[in-house]
RNA sequence: GCGCCCGUAGCUCAGUGGACAGAGCGGCGGACUUCUAAUCCGCGGGUCGGAGGUUCGAAUCCUCCCGGGCGCACCA
């Protein structure tokens, strides 16, 4: 079982006191190590003073080997101040676990279906796909290392109107002539017109390098065209009923905003909804235990439909999680530019990566809140970029390997110390020990922002440490190699699922 | 009108029940003969949109109000 050096301490007292409680990291020092609220929470329902049972929590806490001593403070927390082998065999237990730390312990190992970005192939990756790709591959990554089983789909639709409007575009083009009035235009369109053959394979095949330059890649594709096949079997299965001519599904019996037509009215041609029933259908009977669709906020109006449709079919409906993020707006100089893919104004993701590159784009655009609108001004993290704070988390990670280039190749993960420990050690290995806890915040979240900033404070109190104190050739050489390279796991993980490189040299 | 999201420092944002609210950028002032100064240290900066309520304790939960964004297609 992975290490969480803290949950393993916060397991020890709670044995010993017969109920459950978390330990924290409080804000000050003089606060200890570890604190816990454990006393005030139990004080309501055993009906006691506070202070009462702090004083139980903290005799069984002093009765520990690694806590030096136990405090009761204010109205009932209890500190615990923890002895330097505590550190060390916190810094051991992360260094045991190798590229698995962080991922927690006792996982029930499900199959997850992350399906992310998706975009029609009428043009290249706008900056808006390129978040819902950056957040939903974040999300995915998470899932990974928590011991489950992913797979990243791109969906995309190769039929019906827009697609039809995108071809006419193209061979407007070819025969010479302008695109149509509702069709598109722009650079990218002329380039496809001098190529041979149908747009959209070779549109799709420009998406898929942008995303493999974005470091995403899927393991799965899945056509509209294709799905649709399936309707003639599936239709029946609904709750279904005719109005105005058009076929319906009863969606809000089952908990959607409103009820949505499958066949129009005009010609009985599927709509994207029914394309959504045939896929939701394929998505489950893959056996995926869970299908996460990650969608922009644009289409919250349907958060509520694929688990309707899962209801409708006789499916479990927490198999089906829809994730919403809010847009981007990237500016100029401040000036707004405005994302439509019919114009020539758009800002592409292969634009947005020329500009700030990989690292910075992925940062940017996992580094926010999904709820949270993200702003970018674009010359900014151009021109900023050496400021950013993806370069000050990755310069720790160089700055270790520095320091293990030089080093004596004596590993062991058993680290003996020399004297007591200084505050900037003890700071940084505590910091390290809430990667478990971070990461599972994180997921169940399904907030990947917690990574990115988490990581900053790690490189904060590394570079700090590394300020007040010499590693090699020092009393303390020993558990301060340790201690590197236990940080440096722990940077190489975060900038992992952040999809961010970490580098040896900068 | 209805629904979802947001409102925290000059700017961009972390922070969903705990002890004096945080970071980056921007401003000012310091620190390199050392394992990388892309670093470190210090200073200044906030009625957490507003008003009530729940709680021992609220930026965080509930209600109302104000402001901004996005939806409310037989487009996807």
């Amino acid at each position: 079982m992975p290490a969480d050096p803290v949950k393993e301490l916060a397991a020890s007292l709670a044995e010993a006191t017969g109920a459950e409680l978390e330990l924290e990291r409080p804000a000050d020092v003089e606060h200890g190590d570890y604190a816990t609220n454990a006393a005030l929470q139990l004080a309501g329902a055993r009906r006691r003073a506070p202070r009462e049972i702090a004083a139980e929590i903290a005799d069984t806490a002093a009765g520990l080997e690694v806590v030096e001593r136990a405090e009761i403070a204010g109205p009932g927390f209890v500190n615990l101040f923890l002895r330097d082998e505590w550190f060390a065999g916190a810094v051991g237990g992360i260094l045991d676990d190798g590229d698995g730390y962080g991922g927690g312990g006792a996982h029930e190992r499900t199959r997850v279906q992350v399906e992310m970005v998706s975009a029609n192939p009428t043009g290249p990756l706008t900056v808006a796909s390129a978040r819902n790709g950056a957040y939903g591959d974040a999300v995915a990554r998470l899932f990974a290392l928590t011991g489950h089983e992913v797979e990243r789909e791109y969906y995309y639709n190769d039929s019906g109107a827009q697609m039809d409007r995108f071809r006419a575009s193209v061979e407007a083009v070819r025969r010479g002539e302008e695109p149509p009035e509702d069709g598109y235009r722009g650079a990218y369109i002329d380039d496809l017109a001098a190529l041979k053959g149908d747009p959209v394979p070779l549109m799709l095949k420009e998406i898929e390098a942008s995303l493999d330059r974005f470091r995403i890649h899927f393991d799965t594709f899945r056509r509209q065209s294709e799905l649709e096949q399936r309707l003639p079997e599936l239709l029946p299965r609904l709750d279904t009923y005719e109005k105005d001519g058009a076929l319906w599904a009863r969606s809000s019996a089952y908990g959607d905003d409103e009820d949505r037509v499958l066949l129009r009215s005009d010609d009985r041609t599927p709509t994207y909804r029914a394309a959504d029933v045939a896929y939701l259908v394929d998505k489950l009977e893959r056996g995926f235990d869970r299908a996460i669709y990650v969608l922009g906020a644009d289409h919250h109006g349907t958060r509520n439909w694929y688990a309707a449709v899962a209801r409708m079919l006789g499916y479990d409906p927490a198999r089906v999680e829809v994730l919403l993020y809010q847009l981007v707006h990237l500016t100029r100089g401040g000036e707004q530019t405005k994302m439509s893919k019919r114009r020539g104004d758009v800002v592409f993701l292969d634009e947005f990566v020329n500009e700030i590159g990989v690292d910075a784009a992925r940062w940017y655009l996992v580094n926010r809140g999904p709820d949270q609108t993200i702003e970018v001004d674009v010359d900014l993290a151009a021109e900023r970029s050496q400021k950013n704070p993806v370069y000050y988390v990755q310069y720790a990670h160089a700055r270790i390997a520095g320091i293990l280039r030089n080093a004596p190749e004596n590993a062991s993960n058993k680290l003996s110390l020399s004297g007591s420990l200084a505050t900037e050690e003890r700071e940084l290995v505590k910091r390290l020990a809430e990667l478990p806890g971070v990461v599972a915040d994180a997921l169940a979240k399904r907030g990947p922002q917690a990574v990115p900033a988490y990581a900053i404070r790690v490189a904060d109190d590394f570079h700090r440490f590394y300020h007040e104190h010499r590693v090699l050739e020092s009393e303390q050489e020993v558990f301060r190699l340790g201690l590197c390279l236990a940080t440096q796991r722990v940077i190489a993980t975060c900038l992992e699922l952040v999809g961010v490189e970490a580098p040896d040299r900068m």
